[in-house]
RNA sequence: GGCCCCGUCGUCUAGCGGUCAGGAUCCAUGGUUUUCAUCCAUGUUACAGGAGUUCGAUUCUCCUCGGGGUCACCA
């Protein structure tokens, strides 16, 4: 059975790099019908919030990637990682340290200043004397001094550390006897049956030491999948301030989440050429061996380009539904269809496509002046005038090619080529020299706001 | 600085000793569209550098350079 997990600190939103480990995390599960738990890492108590955790739950609500089974927190397992440090403890493999942390921090300037690592140089590690006065002790776990600690690494391959070069006694429980990141992380992926762990390769150097939590507790070792950083342009780990990494900021500016998703799926990992791919052909192609080594810059072009092409092969009963968080109440619009068909090919976002929408449904109170000037000829008022009496007195006027015969009719009688009308007539309209075919924003706006408008421009520029 | 990871078009990537180095995006041009957008077609642009190994290296090895990550009683 694969099991994956995803582990994010509540210090925050959900953000794009933290979303993709998780994608790929779920994917795999999904893949391999196994399941992907989802736990929240709240042991600092000072930095998390229950609104942190609230956003990442909302997020991945939106994204619809469902966890399997109940969410741990890490605030509620004290007992359990108490009982594994005093195992540790009791087999003589960690011990209590009792240097200040001011001693400490003179030992690593001393270190700096010589040029050395800096590391804890294991002074407590055989000490059975009486300890010090008035000092709550640390508790380090008694580290390998020599040997190589391998990662063996789905995405890097084996990656090989060196005791002496990165290793210390680490500390795996604080003077308050809370247990440290290191520690917890091994502890809970064993104990919730992770198999794979799909992480950060920021984590790869804090791998090793995990590793000699595992050995130390007699715990087997998942399989690890360090996937590369996502850079910002600068080549910098993506970051805060790099603007619009939140998630659910995305939502807000019109991206659906197929969008996102199928974005996020092509950053760091491909199957050959496919760049489409629906929820089920991400589960069912999904395999971390296909995962890329370097990072990735985050560039929005694609995910833009990405976004027309799911907005225009949304059917228009869902996108309909979509706009309504734009204040847009089309569900019983009797155009619906016409509408959002001539929409959907020219929005890049659903909040550009609602402002489309208000575009042509409200009646134009400015009129670009340029256009104006280009549409409007000495014989403009007569061929709108016209036109608006032959729509005046038309039985049938519903569809598009309703409106297109008439104007059809006005260029055959009057001897003009279709410019001659549609040019003001789309200024008329719309009050500029863009937009949809203007067929079909008559028939969706209808017949007497037709009139009204072609009315008014007459009125405002003869 | 130590350790670790990485290096193909501007960007996302394919490639797994022999390819005109492919696709996508972006950009440009042309066509379609009364306009704009869409759509279609075409085009510009890449193997960081240097040594090896080999009949032959983008691909394997080493070095250099460049970029990134990490070195806590944070996670």
């Amino acid at each position: 059975m694969v099991v994956t997990r995803f582990a994010p600190s509540p210090t925050g939103y959900l953000h794009i790099g933290g979303l993709r480990t998780a994608l790929f995390s779920y994917l795999w599960a999904r893949k391999n019908s196994g399941k992907f738990l989802l736990r929240i890492e709240d042991t600092d108590k000072a930095r998390n919030s229950k609104e942190a955790a609230d956003a990442i739950l909302e997020a991945f609500k939106w994204l619809g990637l469902e966890h399997d089974g109940e969410i741990t927190y890490q605030s509620q397992r004290d007992e359990i990682y108490a009982k594994y440090i005093k195992q540790l403890l009791d087999e003589g493999k960690a011990y209590r340290c009792y240097m200040s942390k001011e001693e400490l921090k003179e030992l690593r300037e001393t270190q700096m200043a010589n040029k050395q690592r800096t590391m804890y140089d294991g002074r407590y590690r055989d000490f059975n004397g009486t300890p010090p006065e008035g000092i709550e002790p640390v508790i380090r776990i008694k580290a390998p001094l020599s040997g190589d600690i391998v990662v063996r690494d789905g995405v890097k391959g084996d990656t090989v550390f060196k005791a002496e070069d990165i290793l210390d006694d680490f500390v795996i429980a604080r003077a308050d006897g809370s247990p440290t990141y290191n520690f917890v992380v091994a502890v809970d992926d064993y104990l919730m049956g992770v198999t794979e762990v799909i992480r950060g390769d920021d984590h790869l150097s804090n791998t090793p030491k995990q590793i000699v939590v595992y050995d130390a507790l007699g715990f087997k070792t998942p399989n690890f999948h360090h996937v590369p950083m996502i850079h910002n342009s600068e080549g910098k780990k993506l970051s805060k301030r790099d603007g619009a990494t939140d998630v659910m900021a995305y939502k807000e500016m019109g991206y659906m989440p197929q969008t996102l998703l199928n974005f996020l799926v092509r950053l760091g990992w491909s199957h050959g050429d496919q760049e489409i791919f629906s929820m089920d052909e991400m589960r069912e192609l999904f395999d971390p061996k296909n995962i890329n080594k370097s990072a990735s810059i985050y560039n929005t072009e694609k995910l833009d380009w990405l976004n027309s092409h799911y907005i225009k092969n949304t059917p228009n009963n869902e996108l309909a539904k979509l706009l309504e968080q734009y204040g847009l109440l089309l569900t019983s619009h009797d155009k619906k269809e016409i509408l959002l068909d001539a929409l959907k090919e020219r929005a890049k976002t659903l909040k550009e496509m609602a402002g489309l929408v208000y575009e042509i449904i409200s009646t134009p109170t400015y009129y670009d002046q340029a256009a104006v000037k280009k549409a409007f000829k000495d014989d403009t008022v007569e061929i709108l005038t016209l036109f608006k009496e032959k729509i005046t007195t038309s039985e049938e006027l519903h569809l598009p090619s309703d409106y297109h015969h008439i104007m059809q009719e006005v260029v055959d009688e009057m001897k003009i080529g279709f410019g001659k009308i549609g040019q003001p007539l789309r200024v008329a309209l719309l009050g500029k020299m863009s937009g949809p075919g203007l067929d079909n924003v008559m028939a969706i706006i209808g017949r007497d706001e037709t009139i009204l408008r072609i009315t008014n421009a007459i009125d405002r520029h003869s």
